[in-house]
DNA sequence: AATAAAATTTAGACTAACCTAACTATTTTT
DNA sequence: AAAAATAGTTAGGTTAGTCTAAATTTTATT
């Protein structure tokens, strides 16, 4: 069966806003929303991929993915985010460069392409942002880290992703001098405004607002 | 100016049936055998390229491409040569593996990357069949070798690339032990069938037959 | 030079992926 | 529970890229 450029993005698409919704199905608006395309659009695809069973659909109740459809989202990720390790760790992108090229690499069809590149890779379990990589089977290490701001103790925290993956917050990231791995000390917790007194690698000290501590993911040391 | 990924491929086609036929103009006809599709589509499409100033269309005259099209075309191929030698050297496929993801990876666009990828490589000047690589700025090193069945002298030649691209004949190549840097001792061509007995590295004693040597290019030792 | 053959274009139709406008179902508010 | 607001669907239209069938132009043959 032949897949569309176009209906991947719909099944990545449902895949990810399923993931970040607590419900578990996804509205034709969101979808909408997504792409910013009309919601009419939105209908039309749906039945197109309801057609070949990527989907659950049922008019008006919104879809969710189907086993078939799930498989095929968890692939596409994977590729999207061996790209990212590629671009980042052979071609020196920056990690806030390389999600647009990879958004066209991740369509590139060879199953044996994307298991030699994982290989060249040296099976990488994580993408630059943090977001771990599907294996070959589609099984994915769920991360433990969470939100720094869900933490209210000082303390020792490393970085360990993002949640948000825009180029003008990662760009922020960098310019303040963060990148993955770094040890995060929580000096001070300002319970007027939430912002936190850190130090970095135990040298700069450095003040995060509330809304780069929701997107930044940390373990506890 | 977007140029889609089925434009691309017109481009693409109209500059190599170009090069290999005679006449500077390429046919309707031409274009259709080589996509096996209708001439009818092939008119249409023509319509649209020349509207988009990539090529000069006259009714029943056939196409050449413009300046602008010229240029395309020899990203596109810079393209393609780049990425078939990053899956050759960098994931090890063979030869006659790479032609079809290099198909996919060549419309992956963004200039960047291919400069990144080229440093990547070792700015490399032929790819694995011996096609020289375009560089950035569209110089293209003309290849000096030619087909083994225009030598009609013995001696020693060097194995530069190929002229018939197919998988079946690659991997006949790869199958007689046959690469790229060999050296072709001839010893022998036989005036009635133009059989040509050979001895490849100073080793093992070979015969091509005219389909072989006509296929294969090299230059004298 | 007339006719036959081949090549090419035009006309009209189809699908994928989008659109707008109109309509219908669902949810929220009073 | 009725009215209003929101969400979602249907109907009909557009463009890119394909098709078949018919018409036209060019080339080859007698």
């Amino acid at each position: 069966m032949i897949i569309s450029f176009t209906e991947e993005n719909y099944i990545k698409a449902i895949y990810s806003l399923a993931s970040k919704s607590s419900t578990q199905d996804v509205s034709t608006n969101e979808i909408s929303n997504y792409f910013n395309n009309k919601a009419a659009s939105v209908t039309d695809m749906l039945i197109r991929l309801a057609d070949k069973k990527l989907i659950n659909y049922q008019k008006y109740k919104g879809v969710t993915l189907s086993a078939k459809g799930q498989k095929l989202a968890i692939k596409i990720i994977r590729k999207h985010r061996l790209w990212e390790v590629f671009l980042l760790e052979k071609l020196n992108f920056k990690w806030d460069e390389v999600h647009d090229i990879a958004e066209q690499l991740e369509h590139i069809q060879s199953d044996e392409l994307i298991n030699r590149l994982d290989k060249f890779l040296g099976e990488p379990k994580f993408d630059p942002h943090g977001d771990p990589i599907p294996n070959s089977n589609g099984q994915i290490n769920t991360i433990k880290a969470k939100p720094l701001v869900t933490f209210t103790k000082r303390g020792n925290y490393i970085l360990m992703g993002v949640c948000e993956h825009s180029k003008e917050f990662l760009q922020h990231l960098t310019q303040i001098g963060l990148k993955i791995g770094d040890i995060i000390k929580v000096e001070e917790i300002n319970s007027f405004d939430n912002l936190y007194k850190v130090k970095i690698n135990n040298k700069r000290i450095q003040f995060f607002s509330s809304k780069v501590a929701s997107n930044i993911l940390v373990e506890s040391e």
